[in-house]
DNA sequence: CCAAACCTTGAAGTCAGCTTGAGGGACGTG
DNA sequence: CACGTCCCTCAAGCTGACTTCAAGGTTTGG
C-alpha cells in the first residue's frame, strides 16, 4: 500500500499541470520522483505540499529560481535566514518599483478615460492628442 | 537642405535604439522610411514624434499591437474615440488587476520581512515555514 | 484481447519586445 | 586609397514559465 500517486492524480488534486510538475522536477524545484515498476512517477502527500510552497511562493512575487533556492535551503534543513531575507529584500523592492510604474499607468489610463466620456467631441480623440507629443513649432 | 536623420541620430535624440526603430517598422508601428541614394532610412523631426507617442503610450500599459492601433487611427485622420475608449478601458481593467495582485504581494513580503528581522531565531526560518503548507497530520 | 486513458522522453513552440550576429555596402577623413 | 564608423538585411537568440508535439510504453475496464 501507500502506492503514491501518478503525475496525473498529482496534477489534478494540486492545480497544478502535469507538465508543469515534469518541468519544475527537471528546474530541480522537485525532487525527482520515485518510479513503478512501468516507470511512471510517484508520489507521496508531501509532494502536494511542494508545489503548494511554490505556488504560494509564486503568488508572493518570487521567481523559480528564488524558489528553487529556498527549497534548497528548506531541503537542506539549514535555515539561512540572510539569505532568504536577501531574497525578500530584493523581490519586495522589484515588486514596489512595479507598483510605482503601474500605479502611474492607472492614473494615466484614468484621466484618458475621463477625457474620452461625456459627449462625442468635434475634433480628434483626446486620447490620441495626449499621446502625441507637444506640436512642434516649424521653424 | 531637410536632408534628415539617419536612424543612428534618430536612435540618440529619441533613446529608442536603433534596432528598436527598425523593430517598429517591421511591425507597422512605423511607415516605412525614406531612403537615401545609399539605402540609408531618413526621418524628419515628425518621425521623432512618433517614437516619443510609441513610448507614452508603453508606458501607459498599452502593449505594441494597441499603439499600432491607436497609431493606425491618427493616420487616417479619423477619430474612433469607441474603438480607444474600449482600448482604454480594457487596458485600465488589466492594469488593475496586475494593481491588485501586485498590492498582495506586497503585503505578503512585508510581513516576511517583519518576520525575519529582529533577532536571530532559534527554529528554521519563518519565511519557508510561512510558505510552506499547514503540516499534515499523518493519518 | 483490445481500446481508451494514462504515462514516458526529448525537442521544439509560445508570448513580448527587443537584441545580437553574420555578412556585407556606404560615407567621411587623412 | 585605406580606415573607421555608420548603415543595410535577414535570421536567430534572449527571458520566464510553461505548453505542445511526436512517437512511443503501461495500465485498466469490458
Amino acid at each position: 500500500m501507500k502506492r503514491g500517486m501518478t503525475i496525473g492524480q498529482l496534477a489534478r488534486s494540486s492545480a497544478v499541470a502535469d507538465s508543469a510538475i515534469r518541468y519544475y522536477e527537471r528546474l530541480g524545484l522537485l525532487l525527482p520522483a520515485g518510479r513503478t515498476t512501468g516507470n511512471y512517477r510517484t508520489y507521496g502527500p508531501e509532494a502536494g505540499d511542494r508545489l503548494a510552497f511554490i505556488r504560494s511562493a509564486q503568488a508572493a512575487g518570487f521567481e523559480l529560481t528564488d524558489i528553487k533556492s529556498m527549497l534548497l535551503f528548506q531541503d537542506g534543513s539549514v535555515s539561512p535566514c540572510t539569505e532568504v531575507r536577501d531574497l525578500v529584500s530584493t523581490r519586495l523592492a522589484s515588486v514596489r518599483g512595479q507598483l510605482g510604474k503601474l500605479r502611474h499607468v492607472e492614473h494615466v489610463l484614468l484621466k484618458f478615460q475621463r477625457a474620452c466620456s461625456g459627449r462625442a467631441r468635434a475634433g480628434g480623440c483626446p486620447v490620441l492628442e495626449t499621446l502625441s507629443p507637444p506640436t512642434r513649432r516649424r521653424s
